[in-house]
DNA sequence: CCGTCACATTGACAAACATCCATGTATGCC
DNA sequence: GGCATACATGGATGTTTGTCAATGTGACGG
């Protein structure tokens, strides 16, 4: 739904620092001096984290991974992870619709490649947080 | 729900090279070398990654991480965010839940701080099938 | 050209999720 | 003690997700 109240990213910083908050020496903490992350961009990293948020499409990514220079054909993971070749069908499209493989035809069978940079997206942001000394703005 | 068949993870390797596969020339692809990522490890995995899999998580974390030393108070989160307390609330539990971020009660005032462990964790998972030249056994 | 194999798509359904309102709990202030 | 504040929890509800059976599609092979 369209619940989410967009324009606040931008707003929220200057809105903090110019006359929002209670202003006087009993804040309860400084917060963060910089603006929010866009919607967008964390709709996004969202998007890339939510193909990487089940069990069975972890396991995926990790026997791609694992195969021969990152490719594998996709004809032995039904019966290898016990799920039904639909099912399998299903995880692979969210894996390829978040950008984390890439799927070629090869005659009859389909071949799955991870994409070091849908991954490199993903861990650009895990990254950032670790930093202490952050400065963003 | 366990519907998952867990003893799989072990069998699918010896079962691969002893006696599985097609074994002609016709073989469609060699597949992966070794055992799949063992279930719980999957399932872990999956825990974190579920727990980034929404933009309003995303944004906390990276507000936090972004605050002085990794480290705010989540009052002024709610509004900053367009969202309600207890909305706020139950996002912190599942960032807190997965290990991503540290609860700590200081007089009337929740601070949370950004577990850089917890990330690493997931990091470590993105950063393997980067790896063309893997192996794992 | 017809059957078979590998994979994708559709429909259905139960489980999990995000969100809110109302209420509970604990802390600090008067 | 009593009240306000900061946060958590419980209940309710609409949406998304994971799964499978059945069916569709496209490529070999005889």
């Amino acid at each position: 739904m369209v619940t989410t109240t967009l324009p606040l990213a931008a707003a929220v910083g200057a809105q903090a620092q110019a006359a929002g908050w209670p202003d006087d020496a009993d804040v309860c903490c400084p917060g963060s001096t910089c603006d929010l992350l866009p919607a967008r961009s964390a709709a996004d990293l969202a998007e890339v984290f939510k193909a990487l948020a089940d069990p069975t499409r972890v396991r995926l990514l990790h026997y791609l991974a694992f195969s021969a220079s990152g490719t594998a054909c996709a004809c032995h993971l039904p019966d290898a992870l016990g799920i039904s070749q639909p099912t399998l069908s299903f995880h692979m499209k969210k894996l390829h619709d978040a950008g984390l493989v890439n799927r070629e035809k090869r005659g009859r069978w389909v071949h799955y490649t991870v994409r070091s940079d849908g991954l490199a997206f993903a861990r650009e942001f895990l990254d950032l947080p670790a930093n202490p000394a952050a400065r963003c703005c």
